[in-house]
DNA sequence: CCTAGATAGTTTGTACAGCGAACTAATATC
DNA sequence: GATATTAGTTCGCTGTACAAACTATCTAGG
């Protein structure tokens, strides 16, 4: 949003023919090299675009979840977003520090903590749907809404998967 | 793109505390979401596939590029994987410290570290490309050719673009 | 009922990755 | 020759993954 257009500093002649030479081996044929350069990409301009950095892609979806599931347990978060529970904890934590949500102890199973938002918390999620849907504008421009679907529909094929 | 659940008063929880009825409200609709679900399962499945768990992809990554193009400075090994020149010391110390990589001094550009495999580097990356062919058959295996291509083309252009 | 086992959450410890900032040595540019 | 740039490094901070052990609680089998 704010950088428009960057330095653009030309590269010298050996840098470019070094680079523009670099044989990348089976890497480009490999799923997993590029999901993790997708990956890479997106997460910089989320860093850029949502919360001003404050916020990481796992804390929005923890976020969106609890919106959408008052009182959801962090076992069943963990679970839905494949982190690990014990990850799930420091993650809470600073949700917690943050005024944006809290635990409560469940009264039908006292192991549980119940998490919901705060009001606080709720006007965060509103401000960081909008700058999460900026942020997804810009690469679903990339394509067109049939191959988008695709993307979506490979990829979930592939995180369904447990081999 | 919301028509769920019209009486948004869901039940404490407590009710569904019973598996799999979580709305994960938007999140599934996201490219960053599921780009973010496949690359844990894809790097989940490496961790237990390929050199036992002691091989990161960041690692194999610089290894299949060292071996592929002997003497490669590591600018240019980060730049290609888009790794932060800072972290890439320290993957590159863990490469030497195994005595699979070398650091050399370049004659022409006295700043430059030209990598390079040792002996020791080769056979390992002979052992990893076959593990790590095998980790990507899995997936692989979940999609006919034309998908897998197009998966891969598809998350190319998501990488090239650079908003 | 009681015990054994499972589950939710936490803590601790180890390791790795990203990123900014500052630094050195060497090279390039004017 | 002064200045800027580049390659590599170090430092500090934050965040994530995973394993292991631990507490508190709930569940099932006998």
């Amino acid at each position: 949003m704010k950088r428009k257009s960057p330095p653009k500093k030309s590269l010298t002649r050996k840098a470019a023919s070094r680079a523009a030479s670099i044989d990348a081996d089976i890497l480009p044929t490999l799923l997993g090299y590029n999901i993790r350069r997708a990956q890479i990409v997106l997460w910089r301009d989320f860093a850029r675009t949502v919360a001003d950095g404050e916020i990481r892609p796992g804390m929005f979806s923890a976020i969106a979840l609890v919106k959408a599931n008052p009182g959801i347990a962090q076992v069943e978060l963990s679970t839905e977003l494949a982190i690990d529970k014990a990850s799930m904890v420091g993650l809470i934590d600073r949700l917690e520090d943050a005024g944006w949500i809290v635990r409560t102890r469940s009264q039908e199973d006292r192991r549980r903590q119940g998490l919901t938002l705060t009001p606080a918390g709720e006007k965060m999620y509103r401000t960081l749907k909008r700058e999460m849907l900026e942020h997804e504008q810009k690469f679903a421009a990339l394509y067109s809404e049939s191959e988008r679907k695709q993307l979506v529909t490979l990829l979930r094929r592939l995180h369904d998967a447990q081999p």
